[in-house]
DNA sequence: CTCCGCACTGAACACACTGTCCACAACGCC
DNA sequence: GGCGTTGTGGACAGTGTGTTCAGTGCGGAG
């Protein structure tokens, strides 16, 4: 896995899909304006390099009766973290689990039905022998949600210079 | 947006289009064994209920050059909420922003291309009047990367009773 | 009991896109 | 100057798409 970063081209292509899926990669070559062989090349590649990790469908937790989102830190008895590991991921409500520094020894993402809901979902995630301690941060609001093209603009210098070229639809 | 959760039937069909996002809307009605246009109303219908909120390519920041993840805690000056928001929206290595019950205001998930270049980012965050003060987490590892499919398997009854329908391919 | 709406089925249509292969040109590298 | 890589533009057959339709089975309302 070799350490070059994507470029305009891939930076375009990108916000391309980003902004619409299904468009395919005929359509997408003509936006773009290159001929289809390339986007088809370029898709391969930044698939290959690990670059577009899936195309999965982004399902929204609340829309399936989880509206409600948290952030649990927890500390974790010494050598129980392989143990805890299994356990969290074991619980579908535990979207993420990250191992993190500092004292709180991890960090999970958790969704529930309802606050009270939640208390639920917290006790089964530390009614577990390997967890010490932990705190539970309510998320009211989500002003960013989770996003990748900003970066993705930066990193394929679509920043600097040139302005995104998207033109008009119709 | 009324209170419905999805069935099986919508279970399924995620869970697939999770393995093999390229599938097309043909092959999954013969995967799923129903009608290619149920699985168009389906999908229509997941979609208008905001229960898939979009195909984008899944890109990984670790693979365009931004391998170190972590999360801060920012402590807010009272009414400058608002401020700080527009403030993180603009840097693209803040890919995430909550909002959070407790002491800590808000959490935010940030990226960056070395523990070195972390401290950049941090600077430019943290580099705001409106904010007081802040604690950075930096993430290890990731024993479980951010899933939903457990959940929906959940909510849509996929877990009680019968197994999850994948026939072999050939 | 009967009627109605709803969801699913199976089929059809014209159209567009896909994967794949080719020959050729432009570019940077040795 | 020769070579490998990358992009171009064209071609092919195969397949999926969006859409529409009539028909069927089910549950609820009257």
């Amino acid at each position: 896995m070799r350490e070059w970063s994507i470029d305009r081209l891939d930076g375009r292509l990108l916000e391309l899909l980003d902004r619409e899926p299904r468009i395919g990669v005929l359509e997408a070559s003509r936006r773009l304006g290159v001929a289809r062989g390339t986007v088809q090349a370029r898709l391969d590649r930044l698939r290959a390099a690990g670059v577009i990790r899936g195309l999965g469908p982004d399902v929204d937790p609340a829309a399936i009766g989880y509206p409600v989102t948290a952030f649990a830190t927890l500390e974790i008895r010494q050598g129980q973290g392989l143990r805890v590991r299994d356990h969290l991921r074991a619980v579908p409500e535990v979207l993420e689990l990250h191992t993190i520094t500092g004292e709180g020894d991890m960090l999970c993402r958790l969704v529930a039905r309802s606050t009270a809901d939640l208390q639920r979902v917290i006790d089964r995630v530390v009614g577990f022998e390997g967890i010490l301690r932990s705190s539970t941060a309510i998320v009211m609001e989500n002003p960013v949600p989770l996003r990748v093209m900003p970066l993705v603009r930066r990193a394929s210098g679509l920043d600097e210079g040139d302005p995104g070229d998207f033109g008009e639809p119709g």
